[in-house]
DNA sequence: AAGATTAACGCAAGCGCATACGTAAATATT
DNA sequence: AATATTTACGTATGCGCTTGCGTTAATCTT
């Protein structure tokens, strides 16, 4: 209800004195502050973050910006749950998280995004795998902090958090080898989508590294439950033994075709999947995946964002969070399979 | 990079002309404000949101709050949701959303939240359901602007959008009793959660309006696909045909007990959840179940916010949202149940 | 004990906008 | 044509806080 001013005169010293007392600055006797602290919690002072803001050039807001593709978003789990992580980061540091929504217009220039025009915020933390490498680079240019989470360009010039995809991959496609399959058909998303990359990159690291041909990459522009469901369709035309979806969703999508085709999981064929969803220890046939720390993504996002606060010029950085491999039971040894008719629904699949 | 200032000067006009340009202010000749508009795309003018709010005491910040008791939050895709309609929605007025996830400490006096002190925020759209009455009223009482998402209390004298969770648990429950069933079970969460309580009052409806006795009610203290499970094993001792859980998570949670004791879904039992999350759909047995539409909730929440805004004098309110019966395989005509033996899992449910 | 240093505070100038009020020109009124 | 009214803009103050600088009193030198 008070402003700083009536707690200023309640207490007959000055609101310079009442600032430096509230915000820990040195330059008065501690028994001052300790009163003025006091009276402050008593006549309930609210302060202004408006005139702080103006007067100290910082708002103490952080946003945390999603651009996805037209389509539903807050289904997927993924976002959300590092949205948790960053905001529990933020608010432990005294940061507040703003959430924006990039759509089609604000992603085609920066300088046009209202939350940067009217410099409501001390930087962003972006995550979404589409966003423009040139809209990174504008951003920078524009002096605002950037830290990309989940999301990695070597032509951008901002730091990044990202979880080791490629290392997961090559840690579950080596599993799969290891239980004797040979044929594999990898079911991907879009090849622009740098996750996607490097889970794709990770399955192939690990057949050259067993010596082995590379295996067949079906990408789409999606990866969701029904591209997966429509990619195990294109994939169960080369008879593989197992299919490597590039995340759960699609390897549910995946799981359920088969079933519907008449195939055993694991035993006619192993299915796998990639995030470790809630659901995925769930689903029907519980899925062999590779744990992703979404949280814990969000949290280092936040982290690594406070540090380029501290130090502007301090090099870009990289971090990498591990990932861990969760055997369940879509999968297993290689099986005699039997390719039942197909029906195969008409998708276009980019190879 | 400019300031209205230096625009000002640029065109040799004063900054107060400027600052009506930029408002759409009436007061000026049109081909100046176009003239205005125009140099300052160019000159990329970045105004400073805190000197704005200073001088309007408008934030244009508005706070989504959750409060969840400890334990895994973002995993619930109901919130999740309801935030990017509110998004959606904030954006559209030009607003912005900031997120905060409210823990034991600000939930104990609104007036030591930060945001609040801070004024950072031109008010909140409050979600969770067990945020206490006391809170809101003094929230209210501080004169901080608030709406209720998908909870509400007679005892609080705020705004209010909720779905139809009475009407729709009603809808099923007669679907329930159109099959044939009059043995059900209502396995429930926590009885002080508003739409929980609602949800069974429906059921209840249901059963009285057919002239039957109203149906069982196990309670527990969670409403997740554990819960499910264990109260699933509770309500077999009851030998029911159709088991009304109170959301999705608990019914696939239920299922899965069921299943695993062998009985089959719909053929020996019926179950059903509440709210048709994505997964209801591409359940092992899909679930019968009742649309709520989340996204939407928040939307409405945010446009009842934006009616506060505009006339705080305005009487409360509390809007409803409907709810739609969604009718799939999980749920049949009433079967002759062989209860099979049972291993309960050790679970202390309230009654 | 006199000067030098430090500590504890007040003063006042901003920060960058919005807006009430004032003024001059343009338009309307009779 | 003289006055009243409206339009179009500039002037200047204030929003509520932070902070550099100044002042006084307290503590430290030698």
């Amino acid at each position: 209800m008070s402003t700083v001013k009536q707690l200023a005169e309640s207490l007959g010293v000055s609101n310079a004195t009442i600032s430096r007392a509230l915000n820990g600055k040195p330059g008065l006797a501690e028994d001052l502050r300790s009163k003025i602290l006091e009276e402050a919690s008593r006549l309930n002072l609210r302060r202004s973050s408006a005139a702080r803001s103006l007067s100290t050039a910082q708002t103490e807001h952080v946003c945390f910006a999603v651009y996805h593709l037209p389509g539903p978003l807050a289904s997927d789990p993924f976002y959300s749950e590092i949205l948790m992580g960053v905001e529990q980061e933020l608010r432990q540091a005294g940061l507040h998280t703003m959430l924006e929504v990039l759509g089609e217009e604000e992603i085609k220039d920066p300088a046009r995004w209202r939350i940067v025009r009217d410099q409501r915020v001390d930087g962003i933390i972006l995550n979404g795998p589409f966003v423009p490498a040139s809209f990174i680079v504008k951003l920078h240019t524009l002096g605002v902090p950037v830290v990309l989470v989940d999301n990695f360009s070597s032509h951008t010039p901002v730091d990044a958090v990202v979880c080791d995809d490629r290392g997961g991959a090559r840690a579950l496609a080596e599993h799969v080898l290891k239980l004797g399959h040979r044929r594999a058909v990898v079911i991907a998303g879009p090849q622009d989508w740098y996750s996607n990359q490097e889970r794709c990159a990770g399955f192939v690291d690990a057949f050259l590294g067993a010596g082995l041909e590379p295996p067949q990459i079906l990408h789409s522009d999606a990866t969701t439950f029904e591209t997966g469901q429509a990619l195990m369709a294109l994939a169960l035309k080369s008879k593989p033994t197992a299919v490597l979806a590039v995340n759960d969703a699609m390897a549910m999508g995946a799981s359920f075709y088969a079933r519907e085709m008449g195939l055993g999981i694991p035993k006619d064929l192993s299915i796998t999947g990639f995030d470790d969803v809630e659901m995925s220890a769930r689903w029907v046939t519980p899925l062999t995946t590779v744990r992703v720390q979404k949280r814990y993504l969000g949290r280092a996002a936040a982290r690594q964002f406070l540090a380029r606060l501290a130090d502007p010029e301090a090099p870009q950085q990289r971090i990498n969070i591990a990932t861990t491999l969760i055997e369940r039971s879509s999968s297993g040894a290689v099986p005699n399979l039997k390719v039942p008719n197909l029906k195969v629904p008409n998708l276009k699949a980019k190879k």
